[in-house]
DNA sequence: CCTATAAATTCACTCAGTGAATAAATTGGA
DNA sequence: TCCAATTTATTCACTGAGTGAATTTATAGG
């Protein structure tokens, strides 16, 4: 028999991480099992100490027994992310709801064969500065730009950190004794969205990475999909422009070459704008540059397309975007959603959230995190 | 608790359903239960006569108790199946392993009010004209051309017939007294795919429907993924071509407009070719005709651009066409399938199938039983 | 005719769940 | 003050769907 996917156990904490606080009865509605079997489960869980009771709020208001409110305790659990890129290597430590509780840069070049160790020095610092007790660290999850077999913990292929089958998991649990958990950055960030974040309450949405390139990921039918191949949601390869410039992929107009940062930064710098960082072009585009207007309208337009073409095919509840640039409020933002907002049908437009969301530093370790307690959490 | 949705009973049928023929250990092993469970549930459908028993083939060959192979028995279960566009309704009887049984066109003119009995009587006829037992009919599955809510068996909205919030499921189910369900012709189609034709091996999958207009639907994680709103597939107006000729839905250069069947006939004739099939524009391309081959070749570019997109966001393992215009083997399938070569990336281009195949009339009508044969087999 | 072998079944058992009855904890009114 | 009403939570006997280990069945081959 497959892992029973939806146990008591598992169908409470699912409804825990996604509504804080809930009454037994609640419980019991949501995820659609008896009462009898909700004491049984919650029993388990508090002896373990994940579950917090709070006494009625409603004491005095209602006639009959209160209500005891039930939540996850925060503090139960807690996980480290270790997130891997051409930039640098970052590490977090969040807990059981993805507040974070540390969080360092582990180096910037990341040497495959140094790796392990910085990750492990930058745990043991992370750890004492955050007053983290060891003994509370439940697993590390561990989020690559690249092609990674996420059951198996490998890192298939990787062009930015020159990477081929990479056992990456096995290399950082060796290290930090700790059960590890790798995958692509884009499907951890759409983990991190689902348990932690703006996804919570969506069975079926997409999230969209800005960075140096684009990436996507999609939670369907309530899990995430990895597609046939786990290549799923590569976004940044679509042709958007058959005419436009040349991608290192060996085609024309890729979503990439279009909006990606890095080629957005190097068409700036050939325009002749001297920027250091995404806010700087939005800053020039706000006092009228009209290259900058340009730049930033014509990779907003691009997402924008390519985005609408999203929500076409798969029809997500929400789209939730990641700024990792610095993009913030601004022109890019404005013609991104202007081009979704004319390139879908009406129905989609009423019935499809389109959210923005500041990335920050920590982004990409804490999502990496959400990874670790999944796998945690399921297992439980 | 949720419907058990891999009970041992189903799994066995879901492993049949792909397989034809097992052993029973086989089946064991396939459906992931032990030896003990597949006896028992194996008597229970014996019992029903769902099951065929097909004494040892390896006799006199291999030491040890012969196996017997199970497969299902396809007559034990008759599904209706009705399909509904604007051009017209077409009814067909099929077996449990979609063997096509008796098959009519019900009218041309599908008006409301006159369906259930014309829809009545077409199912009388085909039943004595092919000899098939009423009793042995287990329900009827209804396709519809537009936005359908499966749960209820509503029709939404279908620009084509006109409908709005027709409920059209209880309609047919009352006129045949039979159980009865609705769903989107797309995804008909992929449910088609799944449990009686070329999609039964693969639990990742999309197919495209190339009729009038141009639909979809994806069959993801093992199951038929309907979007957030029931949405999911909207192919016909992702934008291909911001430059394109105008689609009725407000915007230029949707797909439906640059391949779609009825598209295509139009640019044929204001091209001042006379065709009355896409057959006859095939043919007149394969003898040089310039405008033909621009045709089709635009045509084919245009939807191996959007399936190139398709396979980036979702890698299937498999695309799979369903060519109801009769294009054939030709030079449109040629223009496809050598766009989406060029637009995905190398690794997309290992692993994904792209399977063209002849739609016939009766297409609609043995995927719109596949509906009824899932709905039933799953609540055995 | 006995032994080896492979397939299938039997059977005692477990485990996660349920429904109905009961207990617990409170308010409000006689 | 105390009991009825009300709402929440727990208890408990039971069930259904599964398992693993032992056993039975049906064959080939020496």
């Amino acid at each position: 028999m497959k892992v029973s996917f939806r146990s008591a156990k598992t169908a409470v904490i699912a409804a825990l991480l996604e509504n804080d606080q809930l009454s037994r009865l609640e419980l019991s509605d949501r995820a659609g099992v008896s009462p009898a079997a909700i004491t049984e489960v919650t029993q388990h869980l508090l002896q373990q100490g994940l579950l917090l009771e709070t006494p009625a709020m409603n004491a005095g208001k209602r006639r009959g027994r209160p209500t005891v409110q039930l939540s996850l305790q925060a503090s139960h659990s807690c996980f480290v992310g270790v997130s891997i890129n051409e930039e640098k290597v970052q590490l977090a430590i969040t807990d059981l709801r993805g507040e974070v509780l540390g969080h360092e840069e582990v180096t910037e070049h990341s040497d495959l064969q140094e790796l392990p160790a910085a990750v492990r020095a930058s745990f043991t610092r992370t750890l004492r500065k955050s007053g983290v007790a060891r003994a509370r660290v439940r697993g590390v999850g561990i989020s690559v730009a690249g092609i990674v077999d996420a059951e198996e913990g490998i890192c298939r292929y990787s062009a930015g950190l020159d990477w081929r089958d990479v056992p990456i998991a096995e290399k950082i649990a060796a290290a930090l004794k700790l059960p590890a958990w790798a995958d692509n950055d884009a499907n951890a960030i759409a983990m991190g969205e689902k348990i932690f974040g703006r996804g919570r309450e969506y069975d079926n949405f997409s999230i969209v990475m800005l960075g140096r390139t684009i990436g996507s990921a999609h939670y369907m039918n309530g899990m995430l999909y990895r597609g046939h191949d786990g290549s799923a949601g590569e976004i940044g390869h679509i042709t958007v422009d058959p005419n436009g410039p040349p991608c290192r992929c060996g085609r024309n107009g890729c979503l990439d070459t279009l909006a990606g940062g890095y080629a957005l930064r190097q068409a700036a710098k050939k325009a002749g704008l001297s920027i250091q960082s995404m806010r700087d072009l939005e800053d020039l585009a706000m006092r009228g540059n009209a290259k900058a207007i340009k730049l930033l309208r014509d990779a907003g337009a691009a997402l924008g397309s390519a985005i609408a073409t999203l929500v076409h095919l798969n029809d997500p509840a929400a789209v939730l975007f990641t700024d990792l640039e610095g993009f913030e409020n601004g022109l890019f933002r404005t013609a991104t959603r202007q081009a979704i907002e004319n390139g879908i049908l009406p129905r989609f437009l009423a019935s499809t959230q389109i959210i923005f969301g500041d990335g920050e530093p920590v982004s990409l370790p804490r999502s990496a995190a959400s990874i670790a307690a999944f796998n945690y959490l399921i297992a439980l």
